[in-house]
DNA sequence: GGAATCACCATTTTT
DNA sequence: TGGTGATTCC
């Protein structure tokens, strides 16, 4: 085979191995998508049917990458592979096999905020204190439990978890546990975590079904083995418990997800259950420059827990890593935004080639700011995602209604949206009922006139459920296009945000057509096949199109053209860029102040940031801002302890660091003054007031016009920020003797609109 | 039932 | 700072 030419001694034997258990620990860029491609290419040059072989990744983006690598090598024989997520390829099997347990193969995936609306409701009907039982909170101690596959009978049992919650004042989790389980299933749906349980359950209660799938799976592949978590490494542990031949890649330095569950013991421990372990290292970087290696070998270093291994490269040593101190969030993203001008214009780099990289999703607002101002195109991932979005959600809701009218919080969502008279006081009877009966919501609403309802109530309520059966009659009539926009049709959805001229609303629509879109390149895609022959089964597209969507990770979606990516760390992982930022080296918020007082969490961190750095290939710059703005006030923050843990030698300007507390010290008066007078507008006492209120309309607010402050008297407007439109907008308001003050939700009263001089 | 008003929360990281 | 949910008033 001609591609062996192109792998390293290590990487060939990996490649090449032929039976029996594998690990190879791969260093950041030491070529580990490459073995992995390489290795499944080789097997099904070897006559190994593509049909016999499981890859498991984290994202779809990673495996949609690999199986695009692979069809260059072997052709259109790669779409037979089982290749995809842990979540995705189960979700395929429970579908065929979850009978077994009580589903039908219909069923519904909840992601985390159908999972949390759920228990919210739970909690409420319970009369539970919401301050102690958060929902967040219930749900992650939920999803630590399935993943553990700690069911909600066993947790029941377990005296040391009912112990924990006792002394936490949260006695009744176990209860909410077992409620919430059988919630789930009264509306044949899965949790992301009950996607793993039950596959574990399924193979563990029905050898017959392991034995088929321990045979169809003759070899088996996991990426990113270091975040698996105990359900994922026993599920595949009995997949290849026969014929051993699983072949694990992953780098224990680079692990993040602890708190998600995943344990590094999977990877240390691996030779325990499978003896005939083979490892192979992989060690040369292929990606980065010597100065990048070096300072990432530098960084992981201070780490305890590792398994030894040091990376090394034949690359070009390259430019030093820079650090940039920055006075604020602002001026962070400003510097940024400079920077990758700069870059830019030296270096000829493409948009293509930044990513600037944080620790948590809120940082990402300045830097699109800064680079809106400087007109540089920008993507961000993750945040607050485009299927998370309300009006996507409502539109999802329905779609997912028709598949599986048993869904509970898809049914709750939409049965009164748009209004259509079904109120609070009904969907509680509902809910009772479907309590009493032991039934799901649709059962009881689908049989309304058997129980006792105002007239007004039936009446609605079978309307309802008419028009639900009418989208399910055309399911088999139509695809999953045609009959989304039929449902926002005939439900009014699509006139209600077309109509609706506020910038949010426009806003609103635009996501309401890119859905379609999606949803149309979907049907389009799936189903023609090769030859781009229609293939008949519609329905399923549909439910294909759901359960991918709910799948679907922040980093998966649509790439846009030549812009400057933005995303956290931890999504950055198995990514490379030609020039990577790394902003925001505070300490407590990187390393974050959640992990400082736990020597492992802390270490986690470490990790993160050395994934941070080994992303980059030519060039690193690092920041951090000496102030920074937190829920709206003003914070000073400290260099991070890991600027000081990077080696002086692959640093450009290492004297600025020995002098950086000096040099902070400095900053920290510089702003105070600022702060004092920056507001002051022109001369004597006057200063702005900041204040937020609430308004009808906003844009009714102008400029210089006369108003009097619930508390501060008469003045006038001297700025506004935020959108018109918006409930909420910053107004400044300038008036005589008063100092600067933060204020919520004051009363401003306009009193003509005549500036005043 | 719906708009207006206000209180309260959130920032770790995610399939 | 921004978003959401509860309450209140119509």
């Amino acid at each position: 085979m001609s591609f062996l030419e192109e792998l390293n001694i290590a990487q060939r034997n990996a490649v090449q191995h032929n039976k029996g258990p594998l690990m190879v620990i791969a260093g950041p860029g030491s070529g580990k998508t490459r073995v992995l491609t390489y290795r499944i290419a080789y097997l099904i040059s070897q006559g190994v049917d593509p049909f016999n072989i499981l890859a498991l990744t984290f994202t779809n983006k990673a495996s949609k990458e690999m199986r695009t690598r692979i069809e260059t090598q072997v052709g259109s024989e790669a779409r037979n592979l089982w290749m995809g997520t842990f979540h995705s390829i189960f979700a395929r099997i429970l579908r065929v096999e979850g009978n077994r347990l009580g589903y039908a193969s219909n069923f519904t995936i909840y992601d985390t905020q159908d999972s949390r609306n759920l228990l919210k409701n739970i909690l409420k009907e319970s009369g539970l204190d919401s301050t102690i039982y958060k929902p967040s909170v219930v749900h992650n101690r939920i999803s630590t439990a399935k993943n553990s596959l700690i069911t909600a009978n066993e947790y029941a049992q377990m005296p040391e978890l009912l112990l924990e919650d006792k002394t936490n004042g949260r006695k009744a989790l176990s209860n909410i546990y077992f409620e919430y389980t059988k919630r789930c299933f009264k509306a044949n749906a899965m949790d992301f975590d009950d996607l793993l349980l039950k596959m574990y359950e399924l193979l563990m209660r029905f050898p017959d079904v392991l034995y088929k799938y321990q045979n169809r799976f003759l070899y088996i592949l996991i990426d990113e083995f270091q975040d698996t978590n105990k359900a994922q490494y026993l599920i595949v542990k009995m997949l290849a418990d026969v014929h051993q031949n699983i072949c694990v890649v992953g780098d224990d330095a680079q692990s993040i997800y602890a708190f998600r569950g995943a344990v590094i013991e999977n990877m240390l421990n691996l030779k325990k259950d499978f003896s005939d372990l083979i490892t192979y290292r992989l060690e040369q970087n292929y990606r980065s420059t010597k100065h990048i290696v070096a300072v990432a070998n530098h960084l992981i270093k201070k780490n305890k827990v590792q398994l030894e291994k040091s990376l090394w490269t034949e690359n070009e040593a390259g430019a030093k890593v820079k650090i940039f101190k920055t006075a604020s969030d602002n001026d962070e993203a400003r510097t940024l935004a400079d920077a990758i001008m700069e870059e830019k214009l030296r270096n000829h780099y493409r948009n293509d080639d930044f990513c600037i990289l944080y620790r948590t999703n809120a940082q990402s607002r300045a830097f699109e700011e800064g680079l809106r101002k400087v007109n540089i195109p920008y993507q961000v991932y993750g945040g607050i995602a485009f299927y998370q979005r309300k009006e996507i959600k409502d539109i999802l809701a329905y779609l997912k209604i028709i598949v599986n009218p048993d869904d509970e919080e898809s049914l709750r969502r939409i049965i009164n949206y748009p209004a259509r008279g079904i109120g609070k006081t009904t969907l509680e009877k509902v809910t009772v009922l479907a309590h009493e009966q032991d039934a799901s919501l649709w059962d009881i609403i689908s049989k309304i006139e058997q129980y006792h309802f105002t007239p007004r109530a039936t009446k609605l309520i079978s309307e309802f459920v008419i028009m639900i059966k009418s989208f399910q009659a055309l399911m088999h009539q139509k695809d999953a296009y045609d009959l989304a926009m039929h449902v926002a049709k005939s439900v009014g959805l699509n006139r209600t945000l077309k109509n609706d001229n506020t910038p949010e609303g426009i806003s609103r629509y635009e996501n309401f057509q890119e859905l379609m879109n999606s949803i149309k390149s979907f049907t389009q895609e799936s189903s023609t096949d090769d030859d781009g022959n229609l293939i008949p089964d519609l329905d399923f597209s549909l439910g294909a199109y759901l359960q991918q969507v709910t799948l679907l990770s922040n980093i998966d979606q649509d790439e846009k053209a030549d812009a400057v990516k933005l995303m956290t760390l931890h999504s950055a992982k198995g990514l490379e860029f030609p020039v990577v930022f790394i902003a925001g080296l505070e300490e407590n918020l990187f390393p974050s102040i959640m992990s400082v007082n736990s020597r492992s969490e802390l270490e986690e961190e470490r990790r993160l940031f050395y994934v941070g750095v080994t992303r980059a290939e030519k060039k690193l710059l690092i920041s951090y801002a000496t102030t920074r703005y937190r829920f709206g006030n003003l914070t000073y923050c400290e260099p991070s302890r890991f600027l000081n843990e990077m080696p002086a030698e692959s640093i450009d300007n290492p004297q600025q660091d020995n002098q950086r507390n000096e040099v902070f010290t400095k900053h920290k008066t510089f702003i105070k003054n600022q702060i004092n007078s920056s507001h002051s507008v022109n001369k004597g006492y006057q200063h702005q007031v900041s204040d937020r209120f609430t308004a009808a309309d906003p844009s009714l607010l102008q400029i210089g016009m006369k108003v009097e402050h619930q508390r501060f008297g008469f003045g006038k407007i001297v700025g506004i920020e935020g959108q018109s439109g918006k409930r909420i907008a910053n107004i400044f308001f300038q008036e005589v003797g008063t100092k600067r003050i933060m204020l919520k939700f004051a009363k401003l009263q306009i009193v003509n609109n005549k500036t005043i001089e």
